[in-house]
DNA sequence: CCAGTATGTGAACAAGTGTTCACCAAGTTG
DNA sequence: CAACTTGGTGAACACTTGTTCACATACTGG
């Protein structure tokens, strides 16, 4: 999880090569060591979560225990529980805006594209269940400080978005706040649909093809709604 | 239900005992009394909600001494927290459908209605904030038995709506599959919706004003798009 | 009116919690 | 090389947790 960024760390500005430290033994620095450490912590809070736990119910020293390390060394790395909430929403947060920007751009939305665009969906959240888990779940529930976070981490989700929609000239007639408006309707609508998937009980492909074809319509509504929706027009820039 | 009572347990037992019992004391049969600590337990357990913590971790007890009661009375109630949730569920859920139902009750969805629909459903939620509370937000978190008590709560709720939108003949080209369609989207909307309200700020009627403008906008466009929908036409589409 | 019983009490428990502290070994730096 | 820094350890703390049990009190039905 979260190892982007170690492979880059130990590739470092020493112009040369890895030394002949050779085959079996990495090198291991003391900054990757930590960032292991690191990782493994925040690996361990997500994998309580995909039990089906809040975040908020994890203790310190369970998610020490998962990581397999002694409870003191979790302050070596977050203060305390809050910023490692904060952490798991900023870790997500990068992962899903990366994975499903690709996403994005491999279609534009009309019928059949929407459909195969909830598939590839789907496909991602079964594969990543852990980020998906504190976008959709601990949005709504974690400390005021994680909720907040999140909100954070969706609204720049959703301005990408709204940049892209914009960018493929499919509506060209809106303006971006309305593009925002959709595409925050949008992102509930998968978000939900996220923690429905999260949910299947395994071996149920009619609940599961249930579930997909809802999905798919309820995007199909939303764009024939955008479609068909005007500006809220106005001389006067907005009255309200 | 939920009776709002609380410290009233200042009365010791010793010295100068209830003489009068009919006087200013109601009279109060022995279901009564368990019948109030028990909604003072459950309300305690919202009111430990609303101050921004997830049901999960609420610990016994916490919600025994916001009831003012000793942690063993819970026992005289609920088996363990498990059965205290879904009861919460229960009680959350049945008066959410009869709130709502009057409001659905004094309009039909069209630009200006929605609007007033949403003022109303605003009011309903501030006024109400605890049983939003379980719905908006355990409904992706709680337990699994929870959320799944929750989803069926919801999905009552859903068919009702579907039903009034069928008898109010305003869409009347669309089965009644589609229309659950349809208020399954309009619900994840208010329930999202009913978390940003939960949020809101006190004292900012800006934010406000955006919040409400954003929902009346959300929601018109899902009734835009619903206008537009076709039935998915074919053999297998039927209603049920 | 009295025996019965249901609701609430208080003490006690083993187990788990967050946090502190001194300590150690191993990577880093001069 | 020695000196220093750092991530991880283990014991210890004061506290909270869920649950048990015997016990009291006051409503209840006969």
């Amino acid at each position: 999880m979260f190892t982007q960024m170690k492979k880059s760390r130990s590739s470092k500005p020493s112009g040369g090569l890895q030394a002949g430290k050779t085959a079996y033994e990495e090198i291991v620095t003391r900054q990757d060591r930590k960032l292991r450490t690191r990782d493994s912590l925040m690996d361990a809070a997500l994998t309580l979560m995909s039990q089906g736990r809040g975040f908020g119910s994890l203790s310190l020293r369970e998610i020490t225990r998962e990581a397999g390390v002694v409870p003191t060394a979790f302050y070596r790395h977050f203060r305390d529980m809050d910023e490692l909430g904060l952490a798991l929403v900023e870790g997500s947060g990068l992962t899903l805006r990366r994975l499903l920007r690709e996403a994005r751009k491999l279609g534009v939305p009309s019928k059949d594209i929407i459909r195969s665009s909830v598939t590839i969906y789907k496909s991602y959240v079964e594969e990543n269940p852990r980020y998906f888990l504190v976008a959709s779940r601990e949005r709504l529930t974690g400390s005021p400080l994680m909720r907040y976070a999140i909100r954070t981490e969706v609204n720049h989700f959703i301005n990408e978005m709204a940049q892209d929609l914009r960018d493929l000239r499919l509506i060209p007639h809106l303006s971006m706040e309305s593009l925002r408006m959709i595409c925050g309707l949008v992102v509930i609508t998968m978000l939900n649909a996220a923690s429905d998937i999260l949910d299947l009980p395994a071996g149920q492909p009619q609940a599961e093809q249930e579930l997909v074809d809802n999905f798919v319509r309820q995007l199909t509504l939303i764009f024939l709604g955008a479609g068909q929706w005007r500006d809220p027009s106005g001389p006067a820039a907005d009255a309200r």
